[in-house]
DNA sequence: GCAGAACATGACCGCTCGGTCAACTTGCTA
DNA sequence: TAGCAAGTTGACCGAGCGGTCATGTTCTGC
């Protein structure tokens, strides 16, 4: 998001760069806008999944749809980028817990914190399979190789079964949402509920045998 | 669900009843049909999720878009009627397997079953939150009851910790198919790893206390 | 304060969807 | 085998979608 050292404006139209980091600075009124329809974005995915209409999201943010088409070329364009925050939001967090001194104690609270807020702002916009080689799929991997970490050094420390990888962790980590889901009006806490039973059942204690290699993340 | 004692046909029109167990016999044609009707459905409706066109499954089926109307008046209708042959299935699964001798083996059946069901024909469409007082409601529910019972017996026998219920498990059932859904080419049996990973969580050693009072049933 | 680039707008397009219906075909019954 | 209810068909409808673009508006560097 920060300017960057701006290329003089004599360049006379590249190829249409609307990207955060790159081009020239935005119009003070553009940014605003851009700003308004990503937290508009956030809000009616949250509410509706990736189903939620660029319509609404406009309407939400105060714009017209042209306007935010103009900001992102398309809808999906528009998912990866909240998408991305949510990533790297996840990504620093695993960051932060890493090499604490409590192995267990940082592992429990990045899996509940990512389901907290996986929970909050749904699933489906961040957890989608991604285009081979596209930025989500890249974001992704953060998040993913960074659980690696923690889950390694959770396992180090005893306090996860040694046939578990990070790879297993992160698909697991949403299973919490996903139970919860079942229900019409579920407690608002009650995800927390199964987070325990995962982990639980990412312990060494009483682990039986897997019935299947572990996967490897693509 | 069952038929009961038959009402004779000599009934003018009651309510529109296209349903399977009701009304008059259908004609050998229509029957046909409302079978390739159904198959298509688990199949299209398996691919691609609820969001599968009727016009898809229309074509899938050999017949014309009218055609499925004719049987079941509204798409939910159609994906209420899938979903109760897959409760159905459920039910009978669990009520099969309780009483058995080993309750740690039956547990584990019903959930590897189960999952594998679901797997196969994508979760979403047994999984919804119906409508209350619905008939898929009630055939959720009654999976729901037979798996507390199911759980019941294995946490008498000691092989599920005190504290998670059957409606924990209930929810927890499709939690090895989400995570296998993150990965854009899954093994095919890897949900089977998760199976094993979630009923680890649910076995009494080592459990620690659960943060979340337990869910009841609506 | 002015010019013009950057931006916002909303009517509009093409398309797909779930659902309807008048006209036609077919299986059943007597 | 004739007659008719039951069943089938596919063109059609309106709504909503993602996305476009000519026109009008607003910010900003000079």
């Amino acid at each position: 998001m920060s300017p960057a050292a701006s290329t003089t404006p004599t360049a006379p139209a590249d190829t249409d760069a609307v990207l955060p980091g790159a081009g020239r600075p935005l119009r003070a009124d553009a940014a605003r806008n851009r700003e308004a329809v990503l937290t508009a974005a956030e809000e009616e995915f949250a509410e509706h999944g990736l189903e939620a209409s660029i319509s609404a999201i406009a309407r939400r943010a105060g714009v017209a749809k042209g306007t935010v088409f103009r900001h992102f070329a398309t809808k999906e364009e528009l998912a990866t980028a909240i998408a991305a925050r949510h990533a790297q939001e996840l990504t620093s967090l695993a960051r932060r817990l890493r090499g604490a001194a409590d192995a267990e104690a940082a592992l429990l609270e990045f899996l509940t914190e990512a389901a907290g807020r996986l929970q909050r702002r749904r699933v489906a916009v961040l957890m989608t399979v991604p285009a081979p080689g596209s930025e989500l799929a890249h974001l992704q991997r953060e998040v993913h190789d960074e659980v690696v970490l923690l889950v390694d050094e959770a396992r180090a420390a005893g306090v996860v079964r040694p046939d578990v990888t990070g790879t297993d962790v992160f698909l697991l980590m949403c299973a919490p949402v996903h139970a919860v889901d079942y229900l019409a009006d579920p407690p608002p806490e009650l995800w927390r509920r199964y987070v325990g039973v995962i982990l639980d059942g990412l312990r060494p204690d009483g682990a039986s045998p897997l019935p299947h290699p572990a996967p490897t993340w693509p």
